[in-house]
DNA sequence: ATCGGTGCAAATTATTTGCATGAAT
DNA sequence: ATTCATGCAAATAATTTGCACCGAT
């Protein structure tokens, strides 16, 4: 996918200079950012544009499928790019949200929940990062 | 326990008039309400309290650790007073929550995490209920 | 009468709505 | 010129703050 244009274009999504100045940062992002966030980035390209916009396009991205929304503190919804399954580790110290690969860890007993059809399992680690130490280390920023 | 005013003594917290009406239903219901539902009840006992109040109460329940407070839904708080370990499952067909045991699933591979220490794991199942068919039917609403 | 605790009106923050403007045919 | 899409000001919803009041000393 070469440009944050043609990938809007590809999802059906006409790409207005507000909407690329707003996926050029979102789309590609790691740091799990506010609608606040967002529109001090967006800015940067695009002084002019407004934070009713950027709501209004953060929810179209999500309705599209090229954004997750995620609520995982009180009062602050967070969005991330990485839409594909996986989990997330909170560090209560820095505030930080890391991706956690779906394949990293596994669920066992979901049979027991044999009146339920699940269609999606998440999970949140709280805790904090320990300094960095052995060849454990691993890209989870 | 006997009663929510000796409940909240016992936590610390003066029972007065308003937070007795909002523990009498919240520190006893099993639908996981939002601050707004809260309110409707605690009308019911006290109809003079304010939506204020109920925020700040359901805030001092939580920090004196009589509630947990759960970001399940963008743009949704609600408040839950089992504040044991546990899970939950989210019913997209009725917007229902039901708690999942702690003991009913186990998550492995956590070890892979390393360089996090680990003080809260949280899985929330996404689905449907189906008609309950069998002995596996458990209480979990 | 003083002081800490309490409740709520008002303020603030987060998000959505509805309409004015612009692009496409 | 009509229609549908777009962006944003204004409206609404969610939550917090700060001060007036009350009860205990």
């Amino acid at each position: 996918m070469a440009t944050v244009s043609e990938q809007l274009r590809f999802h059906g999504i006409h790409p207005s200079r507000q909407r690329v100045a707003i996926g050029e940062y979102v789309l590609q992002t790691e740091e799990h950012p506010s609608a606040e966030r967002v529109l001090e980035e967006a800015r940067k390209q695009l002084p002019s544009v407004s934070q009713a916009t950027v709501y209004n396009t953060l929810n179209l991205f999500v309705e599209k499928g090229l954004l997750k929304a995620l609520q995982l503190e009180p009062g602050h919804t967070v969005f991330d790019p990485h839409v594909g399954p996986h989990h997330h580790f909170i560090d209560d110290d820095s505030g930080h949200i890391h991706d956690i690969p779906w394949t990293a860890v596994n669920v066992q007993g979901t049979e027991d929940l044999a009146d339920f059809e699940i269609d999606e399992v998440q999970i949140i680690f709280r805790g904090r990062r320990k300094a960095p130490t052995s060849a454990t280390e691993k890209r989870l920023d």
